[in-house]
Order: structure tokens, then sequence, then C-alpha cells
DNA sequence: GGTTAGCACTCGATGCATTTGAGTGCTAAC
DNA sequence: GTTAGCACTCAAATGCATCGAGTGCTAACC
């Protein structure tokens, strides 16, 4: 296939591509010499539009209804034409008032991230809470409840707390409890989350631990709390996409929740994006959620220091604004990286 | 106003009910007659009908569309003619199912708990998470993150956990926090959480703890931990509402989605319930949030013990089949109960 | 007097033909 | 290569007649 486009025909595009962003209406030929000052007739930019339609950039509704750009051509916007600013002093400022919530815990925070990137995006704001596994050891706790219940707490070195509830084979007391901590704290010191699951697995073969039960126990214990669980997602500004005149319609809104209620399937699509660059984009179809196919995911990943922590986005149309969100989205992540880093 | 219905009104009352919760559509005088085997005549049950509009139990749409209830009716329905069944065996074994993933913390838990009210209802589940004041103390933990940041962890009786990072004035060492942990611990074991913070108070004039920094601190750290934070609340099933057939309506559905981002309405409404009767129900208008007029609630609280810890419930239309939801929301809420409780 | 059959009337929903207008594609002239 | 001109297309809007479920009223009936 011959992309190359000349000059013209990109000014064309973009003419189109810029249109349909504002108005979310097919474009037609007039429309485009109209808005945008280029010195040719209607029926030229319509032989170009029609090549464009050739090479699967356009594409139109019906025959008399002007053209729409494709997943294509958005993704040719994206890479090629689009010039993104700076993130602009009003919208930094805004993003830090929003965050000026003081002594909240981790999961707080990061619901009012979401927030915040739905309420400047007016889009769609999505935060994956941060893998367990991504993190460092810093301390593990048992609080004995009523009965043989034991609760156990996991900290990280940023502040994330993981609990669970067990309930153990037999009574302990509180001093097993004490020297299970010391045993196991000692032991895990320093180590990411992924190490210390090795460890552990290592240290129950010890034989000296072996014959040892309380302290097989507790590795036991710890071993059960480690399972990576669900990974929380937090969404904010679902009734933003309600407000596309694209989606206003029944049919195709219940699609739009219905993925949103199935939020491992936006779990796993973002965390895809985990490895890589700083700002991520797919557009429609190229996210593999069939019902997503009208939608655009903008992401970035979040970081404590060196260990990448979670993903969080923007979601809107395919004809969100682009330049607009990604500088947004952008800046956000490295803000929460700061609020949960190390400084 | 004159309620005093006969029998034969009651009869056509509660028929005209039935068929507008099995259908969503204005029922008629002869649909009356010939879904429910009654000896009467069409033009006798609009006689009826029309006495019934009087009095404020039904409504018409326009001159030729027959009758809808009123929340007034479904209130009277509820409170006089519905005779709510005990729940089946089938649906016990089904939400018994549902629960038994195991070893997850009290977020989980709740999470999952609103996921089975709304798919076994088909309606919205939705959970309040505990109050904290509602609760007994059992510990506090104190971690030490990066620089002068310190993780805080309270934990209550039923194991529900709250934490913060709060930023420490000065630097604290690892010995101190311990001291810090020992001496709250002791101090504040067994109270509720609402008699932990007047003892707090208390402490913080005592003459010995005053020349004390050490203890003076912890008190302050564990007093803003103890601040109420808002509520977390889970709300899942939101998708079944856009299959009523009512709320097929873009601007509606905007208006409903509104409410549900919202959230501090609904726990607002949602706490209300707390001390009442077992089951509660609100219908229509009765719930003041403007935007749900057109939906009913039916709650219930959960508890731990003696101590009431929060609401959950079901959302769904006002003409939804009170007859079925009602044991459920009652039989999960008495489940979730004990999954907390002490057994 | 309560009940019912009968009938005129109402009013949204449905279906169909017509019009409108934005937009296209093609051709011929510039 | 560009453009004016024109026939053509098609969704959307408009107008209009029809349909039918349902009502309210009246007069007859038991």
């Amino acid at each position: 296939m011959n992309d190359n486009l000349s000059e013209r025909s990109r000014q064309i595009l973009e003419a189109v591509i810029d249109d349909y962003i504002r108005t979310a209406e097919p474009v037609g030929s007039r429309t485009v010499t109209r808005r945008h000052g280029l010195a040719l007739s209607p029926a030229t930019v319509r032989n170009v539009m029609s090549d464009l339609e050739e090479m699967g950039f356009l594409s139109s509704p019906h025959t008399s209804a002007g053209r729409v750009p494709t997943d294509k051509a958005f993704r040719f916007y994206v890479d090629s034409l689009l010039h993104v600013p700076a993130i602009t002093e009003n919208q930094q400022e805004e993003i830090r008032r929003q965050y000026q919530v003081p002594g909240r815990d981790v999961g707080e925070i990061l619901k009012e991230t979401s927030k915040i990137l739905s309420s400047i995006s007016n889009y769609i704001g999505i935060v994956v809470a941060p893998r367990f596994a991504a993190n460092v050891f810093r301390q593990i706790e048992f609080v004995k409840l009523f009965g043989r219940r034991i609760l156990v707490i996991l900290v990280s070195e940023s502040g994330i707390v993981q609990n669970r509830v067990i309930e153990a084979e037999e009574d302990l007391s509180t001093e097993d409890l004490v020297r299970m901590t010391n045993y196991l704290n000692e032991l895990l010191h320093g180590l990411t989350i992924a190490e210390v699951k090795a460890r552990i697995v290592r240290e129950m073969q010890d034989e000296k631990v072996r014959y040892d039960k309380l302290l097989s126990r507790a590795l036991k214990l710890s071993e059960v709390t480690l399972e990576e669980s669900a990974a929380d997602v937090f969404i904010e500004g679902q009734v933003n996409i309600l407000e596309q005149p694209e989606f206003a319609d029944v049919e195709r809104m219940k699609e739009i929740f219905h993925t949103f209620e199935e939020k491992s399937q936006l779990i796993n699509l973002l965390d895809c994006c985990m490895k890589a660059d700083r700002v991520n984009i797919f557009i429609g179809a190229e996210n593999f959620l069939s019902r997503m196919n009208q939608m655009s995911v903008i992401t970035a990943s979040y970081a404590s220091g060196p260990n990448t922590l979670g993903v969080l986005g923007v979601i809107g149309p395919t004809r969100m604004g682009y330049d607009r969100v990604i500088p947004i989205v952008d800046y956000t992540a490295r803000m929460l990286s700061e609020l949960l880093g190390r400084e």
C-alpha cells in the first residue's frame, strides 16, 4: 500500500480530522474549503478525499454524507500530524490543586487520580492499582482476630497495604504471632515481592525450618497473602461518555457500560502498557476489546523510583482531543509517581 | 383522604400493579379482566380504576393509554398487599456459592457482596462499607516508610483495616514507633472507636503525657488516622438498569448515571437505614434524591455481633419485583454479618 | 343501585409518500 | 491539473392518513 501522501493530501486529511473531532459529524468537501483557508475548490478537495478513501483513511457512511476519518487516519494523525503541546500552567495548577487533600491512604489517592483524569479531560479516567509484585517488601504483620482468624497485613515500600483475613488451622497465641512476624520481617527485608515469593519457597525446604512448625506455618500464611489478587481498578467519569453525540444511542451505551463492568478485560489491556514508553495510545479497534471499537485509550505508567507500579489513562471516543489529553495523562502520571515515590 | 379500599378495589389495584411490574406498560381495563380471572366487565373495572385515580393510586400518561401505579400505590402494595415469601433454597444456595471464594480482605468481600446482590436480583447491588466508628478497636501499627512518612494501620475486631500515610513532623526511629505502638495498644484495648476518640482527647490532657513528646505525638498521629474518611461504597450491576424499558431513553440514563457518580448522596440515603428495622424500602420520590424518582431502594443493615456495621441494598425501578428482592437483600445481609462476625 | 353493552372520542404509534438539502461523482471546459 | 456545472443519491424531516388500545359517558339491564 502506498501511503506517501502529498503535502496537500495531508493538509486535507488533517482538516477533515480536525473538523470531525470538533463536530462528530461526517465532513463534506465544502466544509473543508470553507473552514480551512485552502485555496482550492470543493471539487478538487473531493478528488483528493476520494483518493484518501481509496487509501483507507476516510470512509463514507453512505453516498451523500461526507466522510469520516478511519482508525487508520487517527493513527496517522497521532503519529505524524499531531503536535503535542506542553501542558499549560493552568492545567498543572488544576491537577495539583485537586491533589491537595491531605492524609489519605493509597487507595484514596488512586481514586482521586482517576477523578482528576476524568474531570480535566472530560472523558473517562482510569487507574489500575499497583501490582503488588512490582513492589519492595517493607513489613508484614499478623493481627489476631476472633477465633482462629488472623489478619495478615503486608506493607510495601511505597506504603501500599495488602491484607487478608485467614482462618488458621489451629490456635496461635499472640506470642506465636510476634515470633512469626519477627522471623518473616528479618527474612524478607528489602526484597521485591517477586523475590519474596521465591525466597519463601526456598526457605520452606530448609531443614531447620521444616522442623519448626511455627516457622513453616508463618511461611504458609504469608504465601497465601501474597497470592496476587485481582488488581483493583478505579474508573471515574463514565457519564462524560454519555455526552458524546456518537454514543447517544441506547444500544451503544449498553455496549460501553458492559465493557466497564468487565473490569478484568480493561486491566488486561492497560497491563500491556506497563513496560511501554511514557505515553501509549490505542486507537479504536487496535485495542482488541471488540466492544470498545469506537474508543481510544491514552495511557501512561506510574512508578516509584525504578519500579513501575501501575498504569493510568484516559478513555474517550476515537475522535478525542489527543493534543489536549496526552499532556494531561503524562503529567498526572508523573505527579502520581511523585506522590507515591520517595521524593 | 379516604383510603378505605373495598376488597374489589384492592384486587383491581393489585392486578394493575402486578401487570405493570411485568410489562412496564400502562395497564388498560381490558387487560385487567383478561389476565386476572375477575368476573367483571371492563366497564366496571374502568369505573373502579377511575376512582383509584381520584384517590391518587393510579395515573394516566395521557387520555387513551391505560393507567400506571403511582408511588403511593407501590407504597400501599408493599405495606398491605405484598406477601413476602421466604427465600428459596435455590437462592440461598446461589448466594452461598458465590461467597465461596476464599482468603480475601474485607474490601473484597464487600465488593463481592454487591456483585451478588446485583447478579441475583438483576438490579443494582450496593454496599456501604462499615463505618469505622461503629467498630471495636483491636490494634494499631506504625510502619516507617521512606523519609518521614509513616503508615498508620488501624485494625478493628471484625478485621476491617483503615490506613493512612502521614508525613511526620520530625524523624522517628523504629524504636520510637514500637514504643508508640505499645503505648497505644495498651491504652485503647477493647474500646469502641467512638470511645477511642474520646479517650485520646482525655489522655492528651494528662500531665504525664503532656511532657512526654513521644506519647503526645503518638496520640496526634492516631487522632489523624481516626478522622472518618468518606465511606466507601461498592456499586455493581449498573448495566442491569439499562435493560429496563422505562429507562431506555438517553436523557433518563444520563440522569441515573449522574446519580451514581455522586456517591456521597447515595451514602447519605443508605446511612439513614443504619438504625432501622431489618429491611427498609424507599419508593420512588420518597428517597429525597430527586434524580432517583423512578427508582426504589431496598436496604438492610449488616452487623458484627451487636454493632451495626453498615448497610447494603438493591436499587431497581419502582416497579421491581419486591417479593423476589426483599428476601434476597435480607438473607444477603445476614450472610455478610456472619462472614464478618465472630461466629 | 350496581353492572354492563354500546358508542363516540382521544391520542400516540405506525406507515407511507413527499420534500429538502448536503454531499457525491462525472464530464467538459478552462 | 483545476474547476464549474449538473445529475444523482440518500438520510432526515415533514405531512398526512390510518389504526387501535383505551377512555368516558349514557342508556339499558338485572
